[in-house]
DNA sequence: CGGTCTCTTGACGGAGTTCAAAGCTAGTGG
DNA sequence: CCACTAGCTTTGAACTCCGTCAAGAGACCG
C-alpha cells in the first residue's frame, strides 16, 4: 500500500503533475509550490480497494496521479449512487468528513490500479498558515466542484435518462474505462434501463 | 430600488446580522469585520423582481437580510428548475458568472419583498487583499454550499418524489412561505404530481 | 365585480423499475 | 488449451412512478 516500489525518479515525475496543476491555478513562487508538494505522500491503491469507507473519518485530501476512483453512497435499500468519478488530475476527499472530522457517509474506491498523492489535515493547515495562496487554491477548487455539481443537478432535474447518458458519453471522454453498472449508478438509473437506452441508441445508428 | 427609505439606524441594524454571521465563521478583529461589512450596500428588491437574469453577468455577491429569493434555471422546453432557496442569513450569487465574468444561466428572483446587502467584485477582491481571513470565510461558505448540494444530489438519485417532499417539509421549516409550484420546481416534479402527493399524505393522517 | 394565479382531480401515456432468465466476457487453475 | 466460475450485460413482461392534457375550484387583487 505504500510507495515502496517507486524509485526517487518516478516519485519526482508524479509530483510534477501536481505541481503543474497548482501552477495553473495560483501564482506563488516555484519554491513555495515545491515545499507544498513535498507535504504529499505517494500511495498506491489496487483495483477495488477503498481509500475511505462509510463511518470512517476522512483524514486526507488526495490528488489522482494515475487511475480512476469513484466516490459513492449506499442507501438503506442497498442501492449505490455515485457522486463523482475522479481520474488523473482530479481531487478526491469527503470534504464534509475531512473538514468537520465527522464519520463519512461515503466510500472512495479505486476502479483501476491507481496512484494518489495524499496530504493530511495537519499538513494542509500548516500550508494554509505558511503559504498565503493555498487558501485561494482550495477556494477555487471547491468553487469549480460546486459549479460542476450545480450543472449536474439542473440536468438531473430537467433531462431524461436517455439524454443524460448521451451528454455523459460526449462530455466524459473516459466513459469506455467505466463499467455500465457504474455509469448507471452515476446517472441514477438501473443497469437494466441503461442497457435498454444503449440498445435503442445502437438501433438508431 | 435603492436604500433611500432606510434611515441610519435601520441600516446599522441590518449590517449587524451580517456581522454576526461573519463572526461565527472566522476570528478577525471587530474593526476588520466592520470595515468589511461597510463594503456592502443595502438593496431593496420587491416581490417578483429579479436581481439577475439569464445572459447577464452577475456583478454581486449578496447576503439576505430579509425575505426569500430563489435561484432558478429555465430549460429549452420552458420548464423551471430551482437550484436554491435563499432566506434570511443566506447568500445569493451565481458563483460561476461572478468569478469568471461570463453570462449567467440563471435567474435570481425575490419571492417576497426583500432586502439584501450587496458587495461588488472589486470590493470583494479588495477585501481579499486587505483582510486575510476573508479568503477563508468564502472558502468555508462555498464548502458548506457544496456539502448541502451533495446531500441533495444523493437524495435525488435515491429517493422518490414522495419521500423527498416529506424530507423537504421536515428539514425546511419555511416551506409554508413558498408556493407549491416552487416546491415542485425544487423537487424536480410537476405541480400536478406534487398535489397528488399532498392529497395522499392528507388521507394517511 | 372580473381577471389572473394557484391548487386540485381524473384519465391516459411514457419513463423507469423489478424480477427472472439467459448470454457474454474475462480471469483462473489444472 | 480447456473448463470453470464469477461478474457484466442484455432481454422481456409486469408493474410503479411520474408527466401530460384538460377541466374546474378557490384565492387574491385591482
Amino acid at each position: 500500500m505504500t510507495s515502496g516500489q517507486f524509485n526517487y525518479k518516478s516519485k519526482a515525475i508524479m509530483r510534477e503533475s501536481l505541481k503543474k496543476y497548482i501552477e495553473s491555478h495560483i501564482n506563488s513562487s516555484s519554491a513555495e509550490i515545491d515545499s507544498f508538494c513535498n507535504l504529499f505522500q505517494l500511495k498506491e491503491v489496487k483495483k477495488k480497494c477503498c481509500l475511505l469507507k462509510k463511518g470512517e473519518i476522512c483524514k486526507f485530501e488526495g490528488f489522482v496521479v494515475k487511475g480512476i476512483f469513484r466516490i459513492y453512497h449506499i442507501d438503506n435499500k442497498g442501492a449505490e449512487q455515485i457522486l463523482y468519478f475522479a481520474l488523473e488530475n482530479w481531487w478526491i476527499t469527503d470534504i464534509d468528513s475531512f473538514t468537520n472530522e465527522k464519520p463519512s457517509e461515503f466510500y472512495i474506491q479505486a476502479l483501476e490500479d491507481s496512484v494518489v498523492l495524499i496530504i493530511s489535515k495537519t499538513d494542509k493547515e500548516f500550508a494554509y498558515q505558511s503559504i498565503a495562496q493555498i487558501e485561494k487554491l482550495f477556494r477555487i477548487m471547491t468553487q469549480k466542484t460546486l459549479v460542476a455539481l450545480q450543472r449536474r443537478m439542473i440536468d438531473n432535474l430537467s433531462k431524461t435518462a436517455h439524454q443524460r447518458y448521451i451528454d455523459f458519453t460526449e462530455k466524459f471522454p473516459i466513459h469506455y474505462r467505466l463499467s455500465n453498472l457504474h455509469i448507471a449508478s452515476y446517472l441514477g438509473i438501473t443497469r437494466e434501463f441503461l442497457s435498454k437506452i444503449r440498445s435503442k441508441i445502437a438501433i438508431e445508428k
